[in-house]
DNA sequence: TCAATTTTTTAGATAAGGCTAAATTATTTT
DNA sequence: AAAATAATTTAGCCTTATCTAAAAAATTGA
């Protein structure tokens, strides 16, 4: 078994790893661990003695298979707890992110499993993301930015990005949740801001919003 | 906040002080946490460093108001999991101490809360253990041990004092649940053991059976 | 009561995980 | 290609929670 901070950093340089698609470095781990780069460098040599993590000097790190399916695993638990909290306990999508992060490292092969099959097998969480099957296969996601789409296309909103608090209150605010059908009427050149029709509604949104936001166009 | 070896001190030392109605001496402290007595002074010294016990040198611990709080507020936590995962997971009685022993200690007032509405207020967990309202209060059980009973006296079986899960897969195998009739047949006055009705069949049971079972008599 | 025994505390170590400051290696810039 | 800058690692220290061994206090019992 892992400890909490062995897991935590496992499953940084997992979503390090798959959004920029090459090894991690030390000094983005440390960002996105909110540490500092020496503390890094010990845990990461720790992982690598345990051959979760391939790691040479300088030279960043990468998961191994083995801590590739710890971090699934873990981020499995994770957004599994996240379905539970808004569908079972009504959470609001904001409010999960915290409680999940504390659950997703309780230690229980029955208890994920029967956790999953009590929320039906849920394919996502409240954010959109995918949540990988007890083997750890994900659904792969065909979707796209909002920010991609151009003027008279319309698609349907499947998923966050950003998923702060901020961005998400933002969102319900402004009425946008997930399987809204949003089409585009006018998008600027200079801002790359939009106007966008939902519900019968136009609202304008910036650049940042837009960048954010997972569509799959229909 | 208090660190989860904290929370299973003042959980354990809650446990002694209101099993034997007295201070909590090292050595039964250390024997409760199946550690060693001077790893129990240490910690001691820093409960009460924080206020959370009265502790004076040679003379055992007491919790504070402050520690009692947050003793029942772990042992809230601890039972509303059992019953989830009885009631919502499919598990089986013996199955949910270790799991709970995790969930027990995830902070979130709004979680606790949630599940308690979700599992509509119980007020005992599968063992038949009272459990404490949002405020701390527990239901006091009025009921007594069956080896307590005499020949010819009849109770209801309401909890197990002793919810290991070499006892709780004995009465499973022997189909003693909570919620039985039991009626004492028999009381064997060499060696305490007991011929029980149940079900409308007999069953003897041992003494150190109908030590660890709590029965409301009728 | 005072010696023997038991209980409890102190002292000193260890391991995980984190920090700061300094040293080292890589990468850019000129 | 040397100098400047940025990234990374090392060294040494801190905290929490644990341990063993030894010392001290309390209790028991002859």
């Amino acid at each position: 078994m892992f400890s909490l901070s062995e897991e935590n950093y496992l499953k940084a340089i997992f979503h390090l790893e798959t959004a920029y698609k090459t090894g991690v470095s030390t000094n983005a781990l440390a960002e996105e661990m909110q540490t500092k780069a020496s503390s890094v460098t010990d845990m990461v040599k720790r992982l690598s003695d345990k051959d979760l993590v391939n790691y040479k000097k300088y030279q960043g790190v990468k998961l191994s298979e083995a801590g590739k399916n710890a971090a699934i695993e873990v981020i499995r638990k994770h957004r599994l707890w996240e379905v539970f909290l808004v569908e079972k306990l009504g959470f609001n999508w904001d409010e999960v992110h915290e409680v999940a992060e504390q659950l997703e490292h309780i230690k229980s092969e029955k208890l994920t499993n029967e956790l999953d099959k009590f929320l039906e097998y849920p394919k996502r969480d409240p954010h959109g993301d995918p949540i990988p099957d007890s083997k750890g296969n994900f659904s792969v996601a065909n979707r796209v930015l909002l920010s991609d789409l151009e003027k008279g296309e319309t698609g349907i909103c499947v998923g966050v990005k950003d998923s702060s608090v901020e961005f998400l209150q933002y969102l319900d605010k402004n009425r946008i949740s997930l399987g809204k059908e949003i089409e585009i009427v006018e998008k600027e050149d200079f801002d790359q801001s939009m106007l966008i029709k939902m519900d019968g509604n136009e609202l304008r949104i910036s650049n940042q919003i837009s960048t954010n936001l997972f569509i799959k166009t229909i």
